[in-house]
DNA sequence: GTTATTCTGTACCTATCGGTATAGTTCGGT
DNA sequence: ACCGAACTATACCGATAGGTACAGAATAAC
């Protein structure tokens, strides 16, 4: 036996509206009017198909970095550039992305770690946020980290720690992040970066 | 006529308790139960000595602005250090502000600005924290348009302009403000500090 | 066509939100 | 001692929060 009425919306059509709510609103502020609003749905299809609020959340979390927060990552692998402009590209390809037209400005994760530690988030959202933050710094720290060895292999100096550097950045892009929401673009952000990658002696 | 009744608590005292938790969760998260928790008072004390929850607000606000955010701001003013020195200890008492241990972590200002752009803040609220990072922004960009006239007498030249230097400065501290919230620490920005002040060619 | 199944829409639930009415308590002035 | 003013405390208000029960509508299998 089977069948059943059809859905007459799309999963993830609505998903990355919710998205777009909780990217804007936060967790607390998104309530549930605002959700089933911008989805275009009724509370009960969104609980028979996302579970509730938390669980919408978590798969708007994972949809966000997989679709929006990672992709720049692919630049650190460039090989064909030198390690400025590697860097250049990856913060400048993150700050795009903190200011698009067709999503909310800033980081959603930025956003709801500052939130998680107002104990505004459930718990396992809390986790699941400060986890994906954590990822994020470890990429840095790994490319730093690669840097540095190879620079040793060839009996380069490094006045400045992966860390300290992994730290720079990431923080350079919180402040963006914040920013961003605040309404700044790309382009009032290029000078900072250039200034900071300036210090940071690079090849 | 006159007399009545004492009251049974420090003006002062409740709106340095009602700061914290605004600090910490934010306008929204911080719900009347919370803020008379902590206020160690009930709710008729709160509405006759504050008005209501958006009034106690803004006496937070001018409260934080002038007890906590401004005073870092005299470093600007001192005429015996350099250019890079005066920057420097500017930025980290903001930090120093921001990873205190008696209050909070990171900035309200910041903190409550990205939660007025997602509307989480009643109207006056909202402006009222708009103007006071547009005051911040303006004490440094005064510094820095004052250190260029000063420069052009001297005929040297300046390849970053203030708005530029202004920008950065200002997007550092909301970096460092978020992942102060984060639990980071004034030892972790340094080495950041020192390399945005050194690509950013200072006398 | 009937039936089982799945979705939709309205109406409702309890808890908490910001805010207040009111009764009781403590003080100053006379 | 007494009255009125200012405070405190409890109990309550309507609105909204997240979440659900249930009846009706649409589909697939038989």
């Amino acid at each position: 036996m089977a069948g059943g009425r059809k859905k007459e919306f799309d999963k993830q059509d609505a998903l990355v509206e919710a998205m777009k709510v909780f990217w804007k609103k936060g967790y607390l502020g998104a309530s549930l009017t605002d959700l089933i609003q911008a989805m275009g749905i009724n509370k009960p299809s969104l609980y028979a198909t996302f579970g509730n609020k938390e669980q919408l959340f978590l798969q708007v979390t994972d949809y966000y970095l997989t679709q929006i927060a990672t992709p720049p990552d692919s630049f650190l692998l460039d090989e064909t550039l030198t390690q400025k402009q590697i860097l250049k590209s990856y913060i400048m390809a993150k700050i795009e992305n903190q200011c698009r037209d067709d999503t909310p400005r800033g980081c959603f994760i930025s956003y709801c770690a500052t939130e998680g530690k107002g104990d505004n988030l459930p718990e396992i959202a809390k986790l699941c946020i400060e986890n994906a933050g954590k990822e994020a710094y470890t990429v840095l720290l790994t490319f730093f980290q690669k840097q540095e060895s190879q620079a040793k292999k060839a009996q380069q100096t490094n006045s400045i720690s992966p860390e300290d550097k992994t730290m720079a950045v990431f923080t350079l892009l919180q402040g963006t992040a914040t920013m961003a929401r605040l309404n700044a673009n790309p382009d009032d952000f290029e000078s900072m970066v250039d200034m900071l990658l300036k210090g940071m002696d690079l090849d």
